[in-house]
DNA sequence: CCCTATAGTGGGTCTTCACCTACTATTGGA
DNA sequence: TCCAATAGTAGGTGAAGACCCACTATAGGG
């Protein structure tokens, strides 16, 4: 029995199957490095979106990164605990927590940034800069088309 | 607030996060169609396999699919169950058993096929049919880079 | 014939993930 | 002032995936 010829031809000529495999590799090497830190995707998401947008009230987090707001209450909270956050009451609405990223936090999420972009020259490796950018582009038009059915 | 403008941008520069986004929903519209049939995507491969490459011992399905071999056991144990496949003692090693694909299972496969290629386009809707193609290709690039760190 | 290695199998464990429920505190309208 | 709705939180559930160990049957070399 050989078996160097490797996985069946049939998968591999579904493309949903090679996003499945790819897919799978980027976010477990993603997840490795922030395992490192003690982190998972969540936390960085939820860096990302503090940075990206401002502070969140847990509520909007939970919403823009469509997650469970028990959820966040646990990421924000292990977040909270490494420094990278702060919460505070919202004086306006004190059922309201505003979760606003501490300079640490903004660290933090370059570092994560770093080690994201060393984790895609790997899984990049065989393309050319200007396939990334293609299949960059592609992967945004299909990103942008998942919502509808 | 405005959530309006979804998520943080700073992620979605990253290919790796987008490659793990659209593979979990290929991932997750494949699982969903064979969950409909009581099988999972290892059933599929599995089927793919024997299609590919004829008849396997059981640990060679392991060695080419990269499972587990008490893993391989129970897919198998259920696709026999199906009448998808075959199990036979190897009349030559007593210890073997060859897994053979039978007429049911290729056509179950065939209408496997059929379903994943109609994720396929609901998922690549956004794409034309050369950036498909195009996709594709960079897949497959990035898929062969894979096991090499 | 004995001893080691291998194939298959039946049971687990461990982790991750998404989700759900119950509860408290607070708000704001009727 | 009372009540329904909302924000946050603690805790638990269930499914899925990968992995691992123990055991039996068989093979094959010495």
């Amino acid at each position: 029995m050989d078996l160097s010829t490797g996985r069946p031809p049939s998968l591999l000529g579904l493309s949903t199957y090679l996003l499945s495999l790819t897919g799978k590799a980027a976010r477990a090497g993603l997840a490795e490095r922030l395992a490192a830190r003690g982190l998972r995707l969540w936390h960085m998401a939820t860096l990302a979106a503090l940075a990206d947008f401002g502070p969140h009230a847990q509520r909007d987090l939970a919403t823009r990164l469509a997650m469970d707001p028990s959820d966040v209450a646990k990421v924000v909270d292990e977040l909270a605990v490494a420094g990278y956050v702060d919460r505070s009451r919202d004086p306006g609405d004190r059922r309201r927590v505003a979760v606003t990223l501490t300079d640490s936090g903004r660290t933090a999420l370059a570092e994560l940034d770093a080690d994201a972009r060393r984790v895609q020259d790997e899984i990049l490796a065989p393309l050319s800069r200007e396939d990334r950018l293609r299949l960059h582009t592609l992967l945004r038009k299909v990103y942008g088309g998942l919502g509808r059915s």
